[in-house]
DNA sequence: CGGCCTAGTGTGAGCGCTCACAGATTGGCT
DNA sequence: AGCCAATCTGTGAGCGCTCACACTAGGCCG
């Protein structure tokens, strides 16, 4: 025995070896087997509470964490989920993926994302199989691209698989906000404020989310007995929104126009500004998404809200109930939407009035 | 012997059997050693390329796949990131996170992510256990908060850490934006460009990124030999620069505003728009981010931009030199800000006029 | 022509955990 | 007191891989 002994035991919580606490350190600290620490660490009923206790203190006074490789090693689970997803950067995708990491964190799942540079098959396929080469427990892709859906088809039956946004591949569970029903909203809104017809300027094509939304607007429209007017197509991004927005000024007979997006949106205001149009008194406006900027467009925006976050919630529950830990088998999910009126589309009747003394439109 | 046999012999390059090949499956169909198999899957370079040939074609047949938990469980290495971020949904830290996804893929590294609900030291110590139970090999941290260092002072030691925004905490390695630059750019810029002074329109005190911009713009106008009016200060969201926009509306002698973020700026725009207050004849405006629809603000936003992409490029860099992987040891990279100017900060000198027509400013 | 080096390959152990089962303890009842 | 069931705890194997080392076969030198 050393003079000051006890230096090496000073209630440190810190290990003094190199390699850190091993499931046997733990039970020798403890007096019990490795297979009764396993047993607390897994929450077995079959544990007396006395011997549960010492195991917990051993474990605190190790700084004891459980190596999640050999964890995985044996029940060839990982506890994680893939996340892939087309420019995290836009504001669905990140919002969604922020939905999808906090309900995984709940259900006690880590999220590993493999963003996309481009958007094709070539990429995707890279994606998926990285995420498989780290065998992940199960995938959620934000895949809004039409042809994502055959570089889904492959992994079917391998992975438990969601996708967001992807439409219905058939035997693919699928979370999808409900697009359709956001173009009708909006379309019929337009038209509730007096609008003649309602021009639309849509996303790219071989995006769905632009199908669904180009299909609640011809629906409304044919609902109301109206011939939907030739459609503009943009690209998501603001100078698209205003390339668009310098054409519909050109035109005649435009009276109201649903934007497939809020960014598009802008560029649109912004072209109609410099033409010297008026939102909401000579064109009334509306938009898609419900970023957080457009109440403070110029003029305030009227939008569909697409509540993100539930999509991600919802993408998570059904990728649960692939696993098996979920309630039942669901397989697809739509989220609604809400339609936000602000000024862009609501004409003050003293605005009418203006608007009524122009030059009559058709 | 079976009547027509070859059946469960087809070339179908899928597995019969229920669990998924392994190396010593691989190494009995190629004829070697497991440990062959190991080599060929490491590119060792002590086998020969006759036998290798032969282990990859039955890797490829048997549709082998390596087990990264058992790899991670005996090297110690996980080959994953963590990346701890707050509000994933913002402009900037989504798009550094897309950075840092894109260099890490590069590196070989999967990416963990943990996103924080709110921006506290509890919850930042939370997702931090979260991720070093995830025995991740390394951590990049995005954190704007002052205090986030407190919690991050903690692992130091324990894991690699690079710190992102998060001002120089001694020990730590860390990447930041040129804030103090960005700040000076813009005041010089609304300077030059004729104001009398400059007012700012600050980020949240307890964020770097604002002390960053605020001490810019200080230095700038001493340097200039101006006292700084008083400081607005802001949370970010449009909302809060729209109250800025109401306030620097009601008080006299304002002929520039700096804000510190391009969303503030929106509601300041909105707000002098209301109040009549033209942009840029009457008051000059500059932002900071140079979000993508700020070329199409009304008026187009003079901002400054930051490389988001190449902070995050940064930050693996760092990240993996800490790891051992990379070139040298640096502790502190520093990514430039580039000046974009656009009308919200430039008079035409048909604008000016206008400007000298109206009652003279101080 | 035996020794030795090198290139290529094989052998066995062990990473830290869980699973299936075997063994030890306890208590209630006859 | 004796026995059985129920509860609690321990034992050993094995998950799929890499590491350290042992081995084999040629080629070259003295």
């Amino acid at each position: 025995m050393v003079a000051s002994g006890g230096r090496d035991s000073s209630a440190d919580s810190v290990r003094v070896s190199g390699r850190p606490a091993n499931i046997w350190d733990v039970a020798k600290a403890a007096g019990v087997s490795h297979q009764t620490v396993s047993r607390v660490l897994n929450d077995s009923p079959s544990v007396r509470p006395a011997t549960r206790e010492r195991v917990l203190v051993a474990i605190d006074e190790l700084g004891y964490r459980r190596n999640p490789a050999a964890r995985a090693l044996v029940t060839r689970k990982s506890q994680t989920l893939g996340v892939v997803s087309f420019d995290t950067t836009l504001y669905g995708p990140a919002s969604t993926l922020y939905g999808i990491e906090q309900s995984a964190r709940e259900a006690g799942y880590f999220v590993s994302v493999a963003s996309l540079k481009s958007i094709d098959v070539v990429s995707m396929r890279d994606a998926l199989e990285r995420l498989a080469e780290q065998s992940v427990d199960g995938l959620v892709v934000i895949a809004p691209l039409r042809e994502a859906g055959d570089a889904l088809a492959e992994l079917r039956g391998k992975l438990p698989v969601v996708v967001v946004e992807g439409g219905s591949a058939p035997g693919l569970a699928s979370v999808s906000v409900d697009q359709v029903d956001g173009g009708r909203l909006a379309t019929r809104h337009l038209l509730e404020q007096g609008a003649q017809n309602v021009h639309h300027v849509s996303g790219p094509a071989d995006w769905l989310e632009s199908e669904g939304r180009i299909a609640g607007w011809r629906e409304e429209l044919a609902q109301a007995g109206l011939e939907p007017p030739e459609l503009l197509q943009g690209a998501w991004s603001p100078s698209s929104g205003y390339a668009a927005g310098r054409e519909l000024a050109r035109m005649k007979d435009v009276s109201a126009v649903f934007v497939a997006n809020d960014q598009m949106s802008l560029g649109l205001l912004r072209a109609f500004h410099e033409e010297g149009i008026r939102v909401p008194q000579d064109v009334l406006v509306a938009g898609f998404d419900d970023v957080p900027e457009a109440a403070y467009y110029t003029p305030p925006l009227t939008t569909v809200r697409q509540d993100f976050a539930q999509v991600g919630r919802r993408s998570i529950e059904l990728l649960l109930e692939q696993i098996g830990e979920g309630p039942g088998p669901e397989s697809h999910a739509v989220v609604p939407v809400e339609l936000i009126v602000r000024q862009s589309s609501v004409r003050s009747s003293m605005q009418r009035q203006h608007l009524r003394s122009r030059p009559a439109k058709r």
